[in-house]
DNA sequence: CAGCAGGGGGCGT
DNA sequence: CGCCCCCTGCTGA
């Protein structure tokens, strides 16, 4: 458990990780336009010589996989095509197990859930956060991974924050995580101004999403920051959790840092889980 | 239009 | 390798 805690980041990026070997392996893959796998048969070339296998599939002219089970002659030109269909078809494992926490909706895939959650919820990636996860839960349902932890340390290293005056950052136990999740939602009293599009379909939509029975949790701060050079925004959640403890009203932690933050907030928002 | 699924690629584990 | 990305064509309300 604590091993998923990120106690490394990516001077590069926003990018956080448990291990050294990880952020090196981010900084080859991530920051390194070094692409030493080429294609011979066409200009394509990657970091990666997996991928490259994966890329020579595609010109071969035959599906270079068959399915194994007896007497079938499903074939696919790629591995993952034919795991998914004997997934499907040998195990009757064709539920939709990918679910939007937000209306509950179901989905066969990650990949159309992701759709879903953007174009009909809104949903954004923050940044350092190139994709969503998505994390089993008891039941067996697929849900978006909403918080993602990160050492008290390290969250005060991104800020910027002078180590000493933090009575709190001594030890690093569950309950003195900061998370950062991976969804903010304009949802309400927003008096945006779409620029472009788009009449509400009827009014209806789900707003407010209250669907939040799950989440064992809590209020959510967000605070977006640019940086000195005004590129970056980053958006972090303080998640007050621990259910055993009183919330620290005002978080005596943060008092210095969200002072600082505050000089470079741009809206910040209030969103619930 | 929403959802499904195949193909192909990126990247973290 | 596995998970997730985009793009795209198909299909059913």
């Amino acid at each position: 458990m604590r091993n998923h805690v990120n106690h490394y980041k990516c001077p590069l990026c926003d990018m956080t990780c448990p291990l050294p070997s990880s952020l090196r392996n981010h900084m080859r893959f991530r920051h390194s336009e070094d692409r030493p796998f080429k294609c011979d048969y066409c200009d394509y070339s990657c970091k990666n010589l997996i991928d490259l296998r994966k890329h020579l599939d595609t010109h071969s002219k035959e599906p270079a996989y068959r399915c194994d089970f007896e007497n079938c002659t499903f074939s696919a030109r790629s591995l993952c095509s034919i795991k998914s269909h004997y997934r499907k078809v040998h195990e009757g494992d064709s539920e939709p197990r990918y679910r939007c926490h937000v209306c509950d909706k179901c989905f066969t895939r990650g990949n159309n859930l992701t759709v879903h959650l953007r174009k009909k919820h809104q949903f954004k990636w923050p940044s350092g956060h190139p994709r969503f996860r998505y994390k089993e839960h008891e039941d067996g349902y697929m849900r978006l991974q909403l918080v993602r932890y990160e050492s008290v340390e390290l969250t005060q290293q991104l800020l910027r924050q002078p180590p000493e005056g933090s009575s709190l950052g001594a030890s690093l136990n569950e309950s003195s995580l900061q998370g950062i999740i991976l969804e903010t939602v304009p949802g309400g009293p927003g008096p945006q101004e779409e620029a472009e599009e788009e009449e509400e379909g009827g009014g209806g939509e789900g707003t407010a999403l209250s669907a939040s029975q799950d989440t064992s949790s809590s209020v959510i701060h967000v605070v977006n920051q640019t940086s000195a050079q005004g590129e970056r925004e980053i958006v972090y959640y303080v998640l007050s959790e621990a259910p055993g403890e009183p919330p620290p009203a005002s978080e005596p932690c943060s008092g210095g840092v969200m002072e600082e933050l505050q000089g470079v907030a741009e809206e910040p928002q209030v969103q619930m889980v």
